[in-house]
DNA sequence: CCAAAAGTGTTGTTCGTACACCCATGT
DNA sequence: ACATGGGTGTACGAACAACACTTTTGG
């Protein structure tokens, strides 16, 4: 069998929507090369895995095993990555994964959530698989359900809205939001409670149905804000 | 550096579009495992290639290097595929590689263009890559103009349709298909000639122009045939 | 003349956008 | 009472589906 052999990783691009800003996970590195830069959290992996496994694996001990439990979150391949040069220490293929979750507390230790347009500089190729994270997600929202995948089990209309603008960095009509997702069958499921303590009418809570794609998809418009 | 290391190899998902039929690019193995199974045309990463570099150099010897030259084809990376006992001899990455390409010349030895339904049983895990492939072809000519890729240089609006239709194995209608992508701007250019010779009144010739979206996508019908 | 394929016009319907308007709560 | 956010109704326009119709060739 010919061919140079390969360490191979996971990187993951682990987002999140906090404060109505899409944010990234990232660790600080404390190893060369590299050291004190930020990268995105991975791993190698290991002799009895797929790939998958190992995400799931590292995003289970990246952001706590027992959120992980609870969260109805999204895990997803994005690309595979194995520019000869992009790891000094030799010849590594890292495979990049998507995950999109709610927002979580803080994570242990040299990890932090970051707004995803402050972040430039990370170790390695890790900006570019970090753009193509961030591109993938924008793209899926327009023609799937994955939307709710940033929000926690019950959560209301402009919950999801607000993710769709943060995501997008654009704004949204709340009163064609609202009719488009609530007449998707399967996207929305109310639940019998509703919220109290804000202002104004008190809204229905919902919890995400089996319903995956969006027929007719979502319309992204061109960003206000270019860059 | 821990983890294991792999061997890292590309595999091609080679599409094209033979008397309105699609059709994939096999290879007859020569040898062991798998051999005279069917599989993708592929090979393993070389010292100093990134993957979209081996992607390319496989493509231009199993399709023959000449014509690859003329050829406005497309190539792009598909998804990572490594279960653990994908190949009996060891550790091995596939990095699948979706290619459409306008039909050409048969090629070379042990390799053919057979039509998609009728392939089974491919060598590996080469099925479910062939899949992949094929459904990732399928979603993008809803809103992209890849379809055109399978044309050659110069094309008239009844190959782009059967294109179309070969691929989703479906009908459209000619009429409204003609204004549909006409009127899309960037998609097609008129060139001068006609084509004679046929039955019905000459065709005009188009050639690809540089748009590479579709706003708003093809409809894609719920397929008539079901499996 | 007739068949066949290319291409245009027209009509009804569906769906998105914009926005007026009502509902239910906290202060 | 009024501000605030949740939620519904409606009018206009863009785009698609269906199909009648014209154009231009070969036989």
């Amino acid at each position: 069998m010919r061919g140079n052999l390969f360490a191979v990783a996971v990187d993951l691009v682990v987002l999140t929507v906090r404060r109505d800003q899409l944010c990234v996970l990232l660790v600080r590195r404390g190893e060369r090369p590299y050291e004190s830069h930020w990268s995105l959290p991975g791993g190698f992996v290991q002799a009895d895995e797929d790939l998958g496994d190992t995400a799931a694996r590292e995003l289970a001990t990246q952001t706590g095993a027992a959120t992980q439990d609870a969260v109805q979150g999204h895990l997803e391949q994005l690309a595979g990555y194995a520019a000869p040069d992009r790891d000094p220490r030799g010849r590594v293929l890292s495979m990049g994964y998507l995950a999109l979750l709610p927002d979580l507390p803080d994570p242990q230790g040299a990890a932090a959530f970051l707004p995803v347009e402050d972040v430039y500089g990370l170790a390695f190729d890790h900006d570019r698989i970090l753009a193509d994270g961030v591109e993938r997600a924008r793209a899926k929202l327009e023609y799937t359900t994955l939307a709710a995948a940033f929000c926690p089990a019950e959560f209301t209309v402009s919950d999801l809205r607000r993710v769709y603008e943060a995501v997008w960095r654009t704004e949204i009509d709340p009163r064609n939001f609202q009719r488009k997702v609530t007449s998707t069958p399967g996207f929305l499921i109310p639940t019998a409670t509703r919220v109290t303590g804000g202002r104004g009418r008190p809204p229905q809570l919902f919890r995400r149905g089996p319903a995956t794609a969006l027929h007719p998809p979502m319309l992204r418009e061109p960003l206000p804000v270019p860059v």
